[in-house]
Order: structure tokens, then C-alpha cells, then sequence
DNA sequence: GCTCAAAGTTGAACATGTTCAAATCCACTT
DNA sequence: AAGTGGATTTGAACATGTTCAACTTTGAGC
């Protein structure tokens, strides 16, 4: 099920003329609203080259995803750059993913759920969005290593997954928040942001060395590649 | 969208019959692979039949899951009455909910993107599906209350809710399970019970006090009622 | 037994994701 | 210029969840 690449300018064009409707459209009417028919006609094509491109509505999920990821990274990068403390770091990265959201809020809903479904090829466990997964799991290593936290070596392997896991569940909250301006979800950021960063001072703590390492090897076994 | 429930003998009938095919086929075929005319075909009824008694093939899924939290009470009835060791009693209980669910285990995925779906009235934080919910909460209820711990009165009144939490968490492993018979799921129930008790004994030591009530304070305030 | 309103039943029609074989386009070769 | 093969485009056809207006059955009240 690879998506097949163009491999002519004219290919590109009406890719992107596509990926672009699918982006204007999801906005403004949500998942569900927006039929592949409405998209193609968006987008100037017709009905069968979308799906020459996209093999599946859910592609053009999976490629919104990755587009959302793009501008996180790019949101995220100042912070990065200046900040060290790892509370700080976190934080704004979590801020910036929500805020990077924000204009899909009324379509992640939608969005959640097919992505939650297990059947998905969305689906974040799956096989085939495990090239994003990694990227996103590979921006949480930079968080951790560019800050001035000192961690042991085995809690610094499962850390970055742990935020990526850590990250979805603040997104879960955030498509469910209702209250105005989403302020429940950014209180919720500031709180939690602060409570991971105390549990792994906790962790650290050689008294603890045994449970941490039990946890670990559990979390490994859930969650591990 | 209240389902409008039967007033007859005559429709009693049609609609355990639909449900019971509903059923076979989920079992058999797995919940894509059953079309709603299937199910009708199979019940002896027509199309717009199934659809008079069950708006959506959701609302059959959801009938589903009452039906099996229904099974479940009674497999767990004789661990609860037995047993009064905690872990135990979890153990017992959440190991009873993936026997229970296997046969549907294709149908499960379906399941849970449904009532993961934030849109969805089954979403289990979704004001309609509190019946269900509660009671599956009072069952995790009474696996507390029958055992023999004691813990503080704060932590007593939020652990219901979270160990729900936890069968959720159990319950998404076991769908994504694929292996041979699914003999993972059943060592990550043996080791998370465990460590559930675990963090319990910790929670009930007195110099964490002041973690204790914050922590659950924030839980509160992300999944209360 | 007749009437009638409520309950139940029906299947055609519709909407939309998806497939596919045929048509068209186009860069390159000869 | 003609030919060629792969890339691209097309729209009709299909599968299936869902809707709905018309039809039939039922049973209570007379």
C-alpha cells in the first residue's frame, strides 16, 4: 500500500493542487463533510486521480499529520535553541503542538478517532506511520538531550517515547476541552509539564534504581518497537 | 437519538433477533466483513428493519459492549465472592473482561474507535453514556471495597475511576495484540495488577501525603464527573 | 366484527468511499 | 514527424451505511 510518488512535474502539480484541497476543505467543514467528490472538484481533478495519489481518505490524514509535524518543528526550533531548562523545553513544545492544532480543532475529532481505530492504517501503532512516529519520538530526544537534566542511561532511552505518549494524551484532552480559548488545555500543559519533569527527579533517585528499572522494562514491553 | 425500544411482543422478537444475528456474524466474520444487510438477511428481516431498532451499526456495537459488560458481571461474580486479596480480586476481574471479549475481538477495534471517538455519544466522558459507565465503575467499586486493604478516603474515591482507566489502557493493548493467543495481554494483566497494589502501598505512605492529594486533585479534574 | 391509530415492515433510493479498465498525455527515440 | 511506453487522467460502476415514504399488521375500544 505505498503510496506511489509523482514522477513528472504534472504529477507534483496536481498532487499538491489536491493535498491543498483536502487542507482548505477538512478547515472548513470538518472530516466528515468533506467527500473525496468535493476534494477533486477543490482541487480541479478528477475523482480517480485522488485516488491515484492518495490510495485512501485516510492518506490524506496521514499527510496532514505529517504536515502538522512539519510546522511544529519549525514553531518549535526558537525554543529549542534558547531554552535549557527541561521543564521550560517540554512545555513549550506541548504549547506549540496544540497551538500548531488549534485550526483543525473542530476536525480532530474525527480525525481522533480514525486514528485511534486499530483497524487504521493510521493508527500510531501501526507499521505504516511508524516512519512519523520516529520523527516525532526523535524531536522529544532533542528536547531532553539539549536540556541540563542529567538522567540515567535507561530512563534516557524510554524518555522521548514516554513524551510522544505523553503528548497524545494532552491532545486527547485538548479535542475534548470545551471551555473558551481552550485555557483548561493550557493549564493543563503548565501543570503536567511541571509534574513530569518532578517524576523524573523522583526516578532518579537511587533508592527508587530497582522500580524504575522494573517500570522500564515494562513500558519497553507495551510500548517498545 | 434515543433508540425507541420495543412495544410488542411482535417487535421484541425482530429485534433480538437482529441483535442475535448481529452476533453470529460479528463473531464469525469480524465487524467490516458484516454488511447491515447481512445481518437483516441472516435475522430474517429487512434492511430497513435493523435500522427501525438500531439507528446506526454503531448502536449495534454499543449493544454489544452492554451486552458483554452483562457476561462479564456474572464470570467475575464468583472471583469477587471468593477472593479477598486485592490483586487478586483485579486480576481476576481484568482477565475476565479480555475472556469475555475474545470471540469479538475483531469487533472490538471497532468498539473502541467508536467510543473513542470524541463526537461520539459512547464516548465514555460524554454525558449520554454515564449509565453504562458508572456501572462498570461500581463493578471496580467493589473490587476495592471487598478486599482487604485500606487506604486513605480520598485515594478510596478515585481508585474506582482509575483502575476503569486501567481496563481501558488493558482492553487497547489486547486489540492490538497479535500474538498467539494473545498470551501478552495475559502477561501484562499478571504484571500490572501487580504493580497497581504496588503503587497503592506507596500511595499510602504518609510522607507522600501531600503528592497523593495533589496527584489525584489533577486527575479530578481531567476525567471527574 | 369493525375501525383506526400505533407499531412494525419494506425495499427503493441516496451518499460516499473505492476500484478499474480505458482514454489521454507527454517526453523521448528513431 | 511518427512511434512508443510509461505516467496520468477519467468517469462509470460497485459496495455498503443510511434514509424515508408507503404499506401491512396488530390489538384495543366500540
Amino acid at each position: 500500500m505505498a503510496i506511489a510518488p509523482p514522477k513528472t512535474r504534472r504529477g507534483e502539480n496536481s498532487r499538491a493542487a489536491i493535498f491543498g484541497a483536502a487542507l482548505d476543505l477538512f478547515r472548513e467543514r470538518g472530516y466528515d463533510a468533506t467527500t473525496m467528490r468535493a476534494i477533486a472538484d477543490w482541487a480541479g481533478v478528477s475523482l480517480g486521480s485522488s485516488y491515484h495519489y492518495f490510495p485512501s481518505k485516510d492518506h490524506l490524514v496521514l499527510e496532514l499529520y505529517r504536515h502538522l509535524h512539519e510546522l511544529h518543528r519549525a514553531a518549535v526550533a526558537p525554543v529549542l535553541a534558547r531554552e535549557r531548562d527541561l521543564a521550560a523545553r517540554l512545555r513549550g513544545v506541548i504549547r506549540a503542538i496544540v497551538m500548531t492544532c488549534e485550526p483543525y480543532h473542530d476536525v480532530a475529532g474525527a480525525l481522533f478517532s480514525t486514528v485511534a481505530d486499530p483497524r487504521s492504517r493510521v493508527n500510531p501503532f501501526h507499521e505504516e506511520s511508524k516512519p512519523l512516529r520516529d520523527e516525532v519520538i526523535a524531536l522529544y530526544a532533542e528536547v531532553v538531550n539539549g536540556s541540563d537534566v542529567r538522567l540515567p542511561d535507561d530512563l534516557a532511552a524510554a524518555l522521548p517515547r514516554l513524551l510522544w505518549l505523553y503528548q497524545m494524551g494532552i491532545l486527547y484532552f485538548w479535542i475534548l476541552d470545551r471551555s473558551p480559548s481552550r485555557l483548561r488545555t493550557l493549564e493543563l500543559i503548565d501543570e503536567t509539564s511541571e509534574l513530569v519533569v518532578q517524576l523524573l527527579r523522583l526516578a532518579n533517585l537511587p533508592v527508587l534504581r530497582r522500580s524504575r528499572q522494573r517500570a522500564l522494562k515494562l513500558i519497553a514491553s507495551i510500548v517498545g518497537d
